[in-house]
DNA sequence: TCTGGGGTCCTAGGACCC
DNA sequence: TCTGGGGTCCTAGGACCC
């Protein structure tokens, strides 16, 4: 039995995800570095030879592509070379020319996606989504097959063996290896799965807090940006355990009291959140950045084909998912990188293109479009089922 | 040659109503 | 005719996450 109070929460995080699933079909590209970003334009290309057909296949460097686009995964040995998630692909070529570039293949990634999530949800059912390649998982009740009732008294070795359970299924049902961590709230939980990456299992208690988690720098704390972090580091802290012990008082006159409050429950490990099983969208956007700026005059017709096109995914989406919505957005990006919304809400929600269209218009003309246009984006929000 | 795309949540001010 | 207070909705921006 698991004693009253106590929660076990577990954290699965998919290893190198995308480009994880990128090496199952591309088994030659194992051990080299390689990232997966930007767009269609560099798929590998394919060579039969005449003689013998064998297929060879080629592939695109880094160091070959001109874009804006930005890495979104990279194998652990790109990482060796100072590239990551999130860094321009320009500038991610400099550091690493010769490393592979995949588009990304987000249809296959979800395939793998809800693979991974069948495999965790026949073992544990409770499951909380947080994105296409991690998931909480409350293990409260979960007991595998060849557990007796009373086989084991320590909560914690038995939600060890459920951990090993289920990386076993994942990598069963996808080939692919995944990180687990298990803790006593979705906080630490989350930390924790990156403690042993790749292939990890961790078990954290809350008696492991200090010892494990306050020397880990206070970015690490899921919640903490690089807002938040910066003004931390310029106060003096620097670790979740220095955060843990800062005054109060002076954290509010910082952040304000809600924020205050709660990065001093973070770093003390103190999180009660539920696993949340169920939720509805609020909102659902899409948005483009141009190959180059365009400018309002001159591009006219052009961000106009652009934007209409954005309504008309818009509402493809609303209408595949069964969602219409009363608050139409818009979203403009400057070569500055200055970003503006502006938002309507109509009497009635709607799933219509044109419709969202017409009233996404409205939002724009209210914007003073002085200088070139990085970025559009069309939202719709407060949405109802259609 | 910096900086994607799809989201959620929070804050804060103003309108408006009682 | 000198100025309350609570509640809700709407809008804009920003931090943060995957």
């Amino acid at each position: 039995m698991t004693p009253a109070g106590l929660r076990l929460i577990a954290h699965l995080d998919m290893d190198a995800f995308y480009a994880s699933v990128e090496l199952l079909r591309y088994p030659e590209l194992r051990g080299r570095p390689v990232v997966i970003g930007g767009g269609r334009r560099h798929q590998p290309a394919e060579t039969a030879d005449p003689a013998t057909g064998a297929v060879t296949r080629t592939f695109a460097k880094l160091a070959d592509y001109s874009g804006r686009g930005v890495i979104t995964t990279a194998t652990y040995e790109a990482r060796a070379l100072g590239v990551g998630s999130a860094m321009g692909l320009m500038k991610a070529a400099r550091l690493a020319p010769d490393a592979v570039l995949l588009p990304a293949d987000f249809d296959r990634y979800r395939t793998y996606s809800r693979r991974f999530k069948d495999a965790v949800r026949a073992i544990a059912p409770r499951i909380e989504d947080r994105g296409i390649d991690e998931i909480y998982i409350d293990l409260a009740g979960v007991r595998l097959p060849e557990h007796d009732a009373d086989g084991y008294d320590d909560p914690w070795w038995r939600a060890r063996d459920v951990a090993k359970a289920l990386k076993a299924a994942v990598r069963e049902a996808t080939g692919l290896t995944c990180s687990i961590a298990v803790a006593p709230n979705k906080l630490l939980a989350k930390i924790a799965s990156e403690l042993d990456k790749p292939d990890g299992l961790t078990i954290l208690r809350e008696a492991d807090v200090p010892a494990r988690i306050w020397p880990l720098p206070v970015r690490r704390v899921n919640g903490i940006g690089p807002k938040a972090a910066g003004k931390l580091g310029a106060l003096g802290f620097g670790t979740v355990g220095e955060l843990a012990h800062a005054d109060p008082a002076l954290l509010r006159v910082h952040f304000g009291a809600h924020y205050a409050e709660w990065l001093l429950d973070a770093a003390q490990g103190r999180d009660d959140r539920d696993v949340v099983t169920e939720s509805e969208p609020k909102s659902i956007s899409r948005e483009t950045t141009f190959e180059r700026d365009l400018s309002a005059r001159h591009d006219r017709e052009r961000l106009s084909e652009i934007f209409t096109w954005l309504c008309e995914r818009v509402a493809a989406d609303l209408a595949r998912k069964g969602y219409a919505g009363r608050t139409i957005g818009v979203k403009l990006r400057f070569d500055d990188f200055h970003t503006v919304t502006r938002d309507a809400t109509l009497e009635a929600a709607t799933q219509d293109a044109k419709e969202i269209r017409r009233a996404a218009g409205q939002c724009l003309r209210r914007i003073e479009l002085r200088r070139r246009i990085r970025l559009l984006g069309v939202r719709v929000g407060a949405l109802q089922h259609a």
